[in-house]
Order: C-alpha cells, then sequence, then structure tokens
DNA sequence: AATCAATGTTTCATATACGAAACAACAAAA
DNA sequence: TTTTGTTGTTTCGTATATGAAACATTGATT
C-alpha cells in the first residue's frame, strides 16, 4: 500500500505541511513559528520557506518576518477544477438543477472524513451567505458526507475517524461509528437524503448520489432549501429534481459507451498518449 | 528575485514543479512522462509521486499508470483566498459594485505575467459565461494587468517578460514593452481604463486600481460590459462607480496608519542582512 | 544602558536522500 | 515463440541536504 515510508521524501512531506499550517484563522506566520508547530529545526523551516517563496507558494508580508501563503497555491486548486470531468459535466447539470427548483445547487467530493465542494449554482433567491467552492464541512454529520461514504463499512469507517468519538454538532449527530453507519445506510436505501436542519440550523439539504462507471459513489449533488418550506408534496418534487441532476451526471461521467460509439472525444486514451507520439 | 541558490531544497521545488505540470489539457500523466518534462531521474519521480500521493495532492487514476491531481491541493487555494484582507473586505464591496450597475464585478491581483481573479460578484444579467475565480489572463494584453503594473519601469518590464515579444491577442494589443509602457503610464495618469473590446470580442472592461497604505498597487476592482453599451454618458456613470468600489476597498485595506507613523512614501528596498554579508 | 530572549542566518560534519543502473512486469512487434 | 521497448520498482555507493550549534540582529525588560 502507499504507507510505504521509504519512498517519501521528507523534504517536499513538510514544504506541504508546511503550507498547510496556513488558514482563516492563522493567516499570517513567521519561522520560528513554523519550526514549533511542525517540530521541525529553525535552519530547515528556513531553507523551505526561501523555496517556498521563489515558486511564490508563500509571500512575505510587507517587512516583517511573518509570511503568508502566495498567489501560486491558487493556481494548482484551480486546474484542480478545471480538470476535473466531474466539474466540467457539472456545471451545466447543476444549472440546470438550479433552474427547475430556483434554489442553489452544489455539487461536492469526499476528502477523508470531510466534504469538499467543488461547485455550484447560486440560486435565484440567494438568501444565506452562500458556500464557496473548496469549502469543507465534516463528513458525519452532513448528508453529503454520509452519501459520499456508502458502500465503506465499518472497519473502513473506524480507520477514517481513527477511533476518536465523532464531533456532535446537533443532537441528530451520530456521535459513533454504529450510528453513523446507520444513518450511511438509510441514505444508500433511499437512494437520496435529507436533513433536517441537520448542520446549519434553518437550512435543508437534499442530496444525491453520483455514482462513476463501476457503481460507486464519487461525488454528490445537492440543494439547500429553507427548512420550513420543507413540506410533504413539494419535497416530492424537489427529490426527484436533485436524483434527475445525479443521474445524468452519473451518466455523464461514465464514458464507457459500450458499442463503438465514443463518449468523449478528447478523453482517456486507450493507450500511452506519448508512446504514439514517440513512434509517429 | 532573490535567486539565492544556496537555501533552495531542490526536492520541494521539484515536487511542486511536478504539480504544476498539471493542467486542463494535460490532466493526467505518468511518471515516465513526468521524468522525461522535468528531466529528473524516474526513480526520483517515482518517490515524488509516492509523497504526493500520501498527502493527497496527486491520486492515481483507476488502476492505471497515470495520475491526476488530488482534492488536497484545493485546500491551499481555498485557504489563500480565505485569508486574503482582499477578498474578505472586496467581497461587500463587489456585491455593492455589482449592484449599483447590474454587471459582474471581479477583483483581481497579479501573479507575474499574469491577471488572477480572486472574487467576483455575478452580475444579474450575467450573459457571458462567466469567468471562473482562480482563472488568469495575460497581464500585458488587458486593461486589467496593465492597471496592475503600474509603477513598474522599463528595465522592471523587461524582466517580467523576459525580453520575449509579447503575444498579441488583437490588434491593439502592445507587443512591446515600449508600447506597454505607454499604455500603463496612460492608464495610471486617468485613474483608470476601459478596454474597448480589448481581450475577448464584445466585452468591455472597466477597471480602476486598489491601493494599500504604501500607495502601491495591489489589486484592481472592474466591471466587464457589453460593449455596445459603451456610449459617452452612462460610461461616466459606471467609471465613477468602479473609482468608488477600488477607493473604499483601499481605504479598508489600509489598517489604521497612527498618525505620524508614515507609510514609506516609495517601494521601500528591503535590506536583506545576510546579502550584505556576503559581499563583505 | 545593560541584559535577556527571541528570531533570522550561517557554517560544517554527517546522516541520508538521490541518481545510476539493474530488475520486474507488461505490451507490442518481429 | 523471442525480441524490443516502455514502464514501475528496487538496490546501493556517493554526493548532498540536513540538524546542531554558533552567530547576528532585533526588540523587549530590568
Amino acid at each position: 500500500m502507499s504507507s510505504d515510508e521509504r519512498y517519501t521524501v521528507p523534504a517536499l512531506t513538510r514544504g506541504l505541511q508546511l503550507l498547510m499550517q496556513f488558514s482563516r484563522d492563522e493567516r499570517e506566520l513567521s519561522g520560528a513559528e513554523l519550526a514549533r508547530r511542525l517540530k521541525v529545526p529553525r535552519a530547515s523551516i528556513f531553507r523551505l520557506l526561501h523555496t517556498l517563496e521563489q515558486l511564490g507558494f508563500v509571500e512575505r508580508v510587507g517587512e516583517t518576518t511573518q509570511y503568508r501563503l502566495g498567489v501560486a497555491v491558487l493556481r494548482l486548486g484551480f486546474e484542480y477544477l478545471a480538470s476535473m470531468e466531474l466539474t466540467e459535466h457539472g456545471r451545466p447539470v447543476l444549472d440546470a438543477l438550479r433552474d427547475a427548483t430556483g434554489y442553489s445547487a452544489h455539487l461536492v467530493v469526499r476528502d477523508g472524513h470531510e466534504v469538499v465542494f467543488v461547485a455550484k449554482s447560486t440560486g435565484h433567491h440567494a438568501l444565506f451567505h452562500s458556500i464557496q467552492v473548496g469549502a469543507r464541512l465534516p463528513a458525519h454529520a452532513t448528508v453529503l458526507g454520509r452519501i459520499l461514504m456508502a458502500g465503506m463499512d465499518t472497519t473502513a469507517l473506524g480507520d477514517l475517524f481513527g477511533g476518536a468519538p465523532l464531533k456532535a454538532y446537533t443532537t441528530h449527530t451520530p456521535t459513533s461509528v454504529k450510528k453513523l453507519k446507520t444513518l450511511i445506510d438509510q441514505h444508500q436505501a433511499l437512494g437520496y437524503a435529507i436533513s433536517q436542519g441537520g448542520f446549519e440550523t434553518g437550512i435543508s439539504t437534499i442530496a444525491a448520489p453520483v455514482f462513476d462507471d463501476r457503481r460507486a459513489v464519487v461525488a454528490a449533488v445537492s440543494i439547500t432549501v429553507p427548512a420550513q418550506q420543507i413540506e410533504a408534496p413539494r419535497t416530492t418534487v424537489l427529490v426527484k429534481a436533485v436524483q434527475d441532476a445525479a443521474t445524468q451526471l452519473s451518466a455523464r461521467i461514465s464514458h464507457q459507451t459500450p458499442r463503438g460509439a465514443r463518449a468523449h472525444p478528447q478523453a482517456h486514451p486507450k493507450t500511452h498518449p506519448h508512446v504514439q507520439k514517440l513512434a509517429a
């Protein structure tokens, strides 16, 4: 597996962990502070910062000894989003869902125990200060996250959360892996999920899974609706809309068009492209 | 650039350059392909990829030998945006500008010879498929970029573009540093700039500079307007609106300079002690 | 002023990460 | 088949990146 310690490059690991120390709440950090956090000699941090600054991944703030993230980090994130099949095909689907329902539509993937927003279509009545692309939420505490964990068995879930007790955000948050698994299975059986004001009070989320060509859940589509507008007849329509969007997206990204016809003109070369180029 | 080679850590440089090989057009790359591009031994690439995969910065695509960018890169970009004073204070200003004009409003910064979008407020009549946050445009070919290059002298500009001829996108694109400098000075004298369908045909951009507390240009605010809607009386109002927004934002990010504590009038030559030491 | 403490920078011996080369696995060609 | 080529993986001696410690510089505290 990938836990092979003998093939890790320490300098790279530390450089990236250094970058990940910066956050909204800790925008600026000094070399010494970073050395303390990462438990790395100051001399090494000095060199890492120097390197990162050259590449534009960090920048000095004014004349001070403080550093902050640099513009270059944005390039990677942007290229990631731009190069995702999901976002590429997701945008029109989200827009259609937004137009059909009037609510903000989102596309999310899972990163470990977090849910990450990778695309959104802002609703016509965008009442709440809307979630940004790139934002993260705890997976266990949201319907989005639990939909994305479909198919994981109890041991896999245990590994994911490291045995630690699950943080409770509301009284409905599952606080053990066992309870979490129960909810995951419920969502999976339904094929969709509705939060009753689950994470943020007053906001309900309707979510449905997106599958790849192996029927594995790779993403989730959702809309956010004011909680009080969730009543039976209307909800049925909304759920249908979200499920349809998810199904459409699933079809779009399953590029195994069985016979002859090529789903994607440009994607997935069967052989390694450079082999052909070299041969030509 | 302080190209102090002796403090760079090669492993980190190469790891990050590896990540930057991925793009929209080259979403997936193999180890061997990366080795060829970076002119680095395959064994090293192998180790770098291993490390990056552990951290989630790249991921294997299916069972193949191909790699693509991983979700982790998004975290950095998001934290960058979230931790920027500019975007924090920019959002309400952009929203107000959008509401006042009806057009999409943008906030951009410069990264070398490129313009990077760091925030936007989608206009009520968002006709065109709008620009995404993180998107980049060539600085020399856009009014946004030229506003951001205010104050740079000819030699600095020459260094920035490496002496290469500037790529022409339209007949109006400046193709030499000299011509570019002329335009920059014009924009600077005016205090704003209007593109006449400059980069994308049919779209006009009205842009104004944002200053920090040292009166250095750190960002630009803009709106995009259908080119045919640019006629004298209306334009004056729009320019005023953009300039007001830029001025407001400038005020917000200039942390209250207490009394006599002057902002350094000109860019302060940064004194790196060790550089002086070297000369001795 | 003088001392202290914290930081950024530099040096240098040595542990260690790296490149060359060999190995393994697979695919296509002969 | 065998051969040839491309790839991912492994090994190993050596070049080199690193940590400890000293130095430099700043700012606070006494």
